[in-house]
DNA sequence: AGGTTTCTTCTACGGAGTAAAACAAATAGG
DNA sequence: CCTATTTGTTTTACTCCGTAGAAGAAACCT
């Protein structure tokens, strides 16, 4: 479709809205919340990698937390390209909802 | 994922655009421009028909038109269920795309 | 009639989306 | 310590969506 599909672009919007705490499981938890449905693991990981592989989304390890259970992390981060992308996406999203006529009244067709 | 993909809600924005003109090529067309890329036919017909299959759009058949090649066609409607599938699509994308932070000022994080 | 145009149906395939298991590594607490 | 628990990632496998393109159908025109 050359656009971002949905989820590419939820998934964008996800690590953009975390920013520095923009990892796996955060954007798990916060597009679970956002969809009121919880997803899958692989429903995340997958896509993000993709995205990685794709070049609109860079990525890195950090150190461990000190934290119940906290262990290395890895975080994303949007590129240019994803950024551009979404910027495209949306003015796709404005122009098809616009100039949608009233439904109901057919008149004189 | 529960919401409309991209392509369904371009679909069904374009038979709802196009009114009691909403047929296969000319949503094809319509979507063409939209993208600013030719759509092949598969492309087309094959997700409208799956709409149909899920409720969202309805089909009929209509006679044929005195034009040169005029021939049969089948027109698609939006069900409720269509509608309310778009209603919600809108209202996920408005919240996904709110209070995103202001990039390139990392302040004391 | 034959050729052209408009439109739909069919088919086949690659890749996206998803669920779930397996794996990994840190901490807490007795 | 050392084991259970928590937090997190990787991997795998499957289904269904998205897409291209050929084939089929039926009208019109000259």
């Amino acid at each position: 479709m050359d656009y971002l599909s949905r989820t590419e672009e939820l998934l964008l919007l996800a690590v953009w809205k975390l920013q520095d705490e923009a990892y796996g499981l955060a954007v798990r938890r916060h597009l679970s919340k956002l969809l009121g449905k919880e997803m899958s693991v692989g429903a995340v990981y997958v896509p993000l990698e993709r995205l990685v592989r794709n070049g609109l989304l860079e990525t890195w390890e950090s150190e461990p937390t000190q934290k119940r259970g906290g262990r290395r992390k890895r975080f994303y981060r949007l590129t240019p390209q994803g950024m551009a992308a979404l910027n495209a996406v949306k003015q796709l999203q404005e122009s098809a909802w616009q100039n949608l006529p009233s439904l109901g009244l057919n008149l004189a067709s």
